[in-house]
DNA sequence: ATGGCTATATGTTATAGA
């Protein structure tokens, strides 16, 4: 089961990219960040027409996530636990049937720059309210993936000019230390599982060049319960599809799942 | 770099992104 995140920077703006990436990556699963669009506006039979399953959990304007799915979508949950009060479009969750069944979480996560500061305090508070759901999913002795764009910057090594973000909400210490407290639960980041070697990036942005000098930082990652750990057989990234025309700023990150 | 570009709606300018 080939699952993938991507943070597509707007549905409508990636109608054409969007579809031609899945009929050449052929993913079972795609979680999708930023659709910045409404449910009642996603254009679903786009990938309805290609086989797909479609949930999604839109916002006016910004945020917004969704689910692309070959297999069935089942209990879908909408929203992160934790403040009835939070009303951005930033988590999603489904469970797929394999081999064996799946929980999807899809997230994206909030940048929150300027730091410090309200967007800074939101971006932590998000963080501790998803390591809670976390540790709830990990009761569930299932294979998890909580997939999606983090905005955090794990390491140095995951940026291309790591000075350059040191006071930033995505690289500071205490964004990285939330990170970790995730992963220390026990999930596996799958990338960094297999991949030690530095200059592996899943953003560039549109300013300045940064594509054309390679100034890009990995912050989408796919985490992995021990149970889904198990069943990882590979990942990547599909980093060329950045070079096209009217391309997102991210690009696909991707595992295979013996599920 | 004090955001150089892109996307969206609030639309001929403002807001957000990372």
């Amino acid at each position: 089961m080939k699952i993938a995140t991507f943070n597509i920077n707007g549905i409508k703006a990636r109608v054409d990219a969007l579809p031609q990436w899945l009929d050449e990556a052929a993913p079972d699963v795609v979680l999708l960040q930023e659709i910045k669009s409404v449910d009642e506006a996603f254009p679903r039979d786009l990938f309805e027409d290609r086989g797909y399953f479609v949930e999604t959990h839109g916002q006016k304007s910004f945020n917004g996530v969704a689910i692309l799915s070959k297999l069935p979508l089942e209990d879908v949950e909408r929203g992160l636990p934790g403040d009835e009060a939070d009303d951005q479009a930033r988590w999603i969750e489904a469970t797929v049937v394999g081999k064996t069944a799946v929980r999807l979480c899809g997230l994206y996560l909030p940048n929150g720059n300027p730091a410090p500061g309200p967007k800074y305090d939101y971006k932590l508070s998000w963080m501790a309210r998803m390591r809670d759901r976390a540790t709830a999913l990990l009761a569930e002795e299932m294979p998890v993936v909580m997939a999606g764009d983090y905005n955090i910057i794990p390491q140095a090594e995951d940026a291309a000019k790591p000075e350059a973000w040191v006071e930033d909400a995505l690289f500071r210490p205490e964004s990285r230390a939330a990170f970790r407290r995730i992963l220390n639960l026990g999930y596996t980041e799958a990338f960094r599982s297999r991949e030690p070697r530095p200059g592996h990036y899943s953003f560039w942005d549109y300013q300045a060049g940064a594509w054309q000098r390679n100034n890009g930082i990995r912050i989408d990652h796919l985490l992995l319960s021990p149970q889904a750990a198990d069943l990882l057989n590979g990942t990547g990234i599909d980093k060329g599809i950045r070079g096209r025309d009217k391309p997102s700023d991210h690009v696909p990150v991707w595992i295979e799942l013996d599920a």
